[in-house]
DNA sequence: TATAAAAATTATCAAGTGATAATTTAATCG
DNA sequence: CGATTAAATTATCACTTGATAATTTTTATA
């Protein structure tokens, strides 16, 4: 009994159903995070009562993982597409500014990385955003001596991740920020003339700031 | 029946616990958020039972208040120094940098303002928190027309507060970004040397990336 | 259409939550 | 010391939570 996406018919009802507790799961585990989002809330967003939801995912936390699972996709697809030097196609050609371009798609994709991050450590979820930001980080570490613990290159090190860290939360951040951006000068931050100027902002910031000395 | 504050005698009793309650309750609050922190663990941690809690705090909201009341005091009033031109004696002449270093002294403060942050709007923690941030901002704004729709001048004002946005996040990300850093180079993100390093990248920042136009 | 599998429902559970009341213990001060 | 207030305790409440079991409804397919 081969599944339909293995056949490539159309979407089958439990398929449906499925896909609407993901995009309700997480909208509301990004809006309040993993505890203060209650499957109850979670199902009647996606249409069903509460144990409907043990059909498709046997815990809280499975769940969770599979929100995450499918948030990351895109972004560890980019960042792959980075790394070979391809995606000449693409309209940005800093990193930032690609995730950037697909955090614009999800704005609240933002608070769930942050929040996955920050949550407990050993959690399936803190796991696969700390190996996600690894490969992310290391693409500008790699071939940094790790144990020696020469002066300037540890120092040069440090800058790196830093600056790293830096971008990643300049980019996140900037998502994050919707509320205090409305009450600074009203409208979204999504807004085409306001991302234009956040990415110039990042492209700034990366050309001029980081110089490694 | 003066209390012991406002004579100036040593802390009471009441007041010690009370101080307990306030420190247990920020550790709690900024690692799990409000919802995820229960009153029994806050309780546990400051060394009573959870009903002893109501001999200070009206209700779990209340005491989330006060603990962002006390959490934000240090920082408003460097924000009023900053602004009056004192605090000649600081360590730093960033605004960034004065707030590093205020963080430094409480790194998981960091956790506790973003969580208010991105908490239920409305909630005395998010106003809170908002209005702070609003005189932080309001310092590079200032003098900027509001309702003009003049192009280069709303362009100005969107660049000024896309980069307050920016050394906010970088400013706090920084000590959020903990476990990332601890893989990556080891150690720990308050180690001073660390600190330096990343007081220079703000300063790098704020002094070459910002040029408004 | 008949039937087996999938999907969704109702009812319920044990555990944990914030909060209240009543009570006991401890501290403070005349 | 003794009395009065402050501080902390035990016991308990109503409610919500994630999870299971049993059942019904719907979907798909032979």
């Amino acid at each position: 009994m081969p599944t339909d996406s293995e056949i490539g018919q159309k979407e089958t009802k439990g398929a449906q159903t499925e896909r609407r507790i993901l995009d309700a799961a997480e909208a509301l585990f990004a809006e309040r995070g993993f505890e203060a989002a209650s499957l109850r809330e979670i199902a009647r967003a996606a249409g069903i009562r509460q144990p409907g939801l043990y059909n498709y995912f046997e815990s809280k936390e499975a769940l969770y993982s599979a929100v995450l699972d499918r948030a990351l996709a895109p972004l560890s697809h980019a960042i792959d597409r980075f790394l070979l030097g391809a995606a000449p196609d693409e309209l940005n050609s800093t990193l930032a500014g690609v995730i950037t371009d697909l955090l614009l798609e999800h704005p609240k994709m933002s608070a769930l990385f942050q929040r996955a991050l920050q949550g407990d450590p050993g959690t399936h979820g803190n796991r696969l955003i700390k190996d996600w930001l690894d490969r992310l980080f290391g693409q500008a570490i790699a071939g940094m001596p790790s144990g020696q613990t020469d002066d300037s290159a540890s120092q040069k090190k440090i800058d790196l991740v830093l600056q790293s860290i830096a971008m990643f939360n300049i980019t996140t951040g900037f998502f994050l920020s919707q509320r205090i951006f409305e009450t600074l000068v009203g409208g979204n931050v999504t807004d085409p003339e306001v991302v234009a100027r956040q990415k110039a902002l990042l492209d700034r910031i990366s050309r001029f700031a980081f110089s490694s000395d």
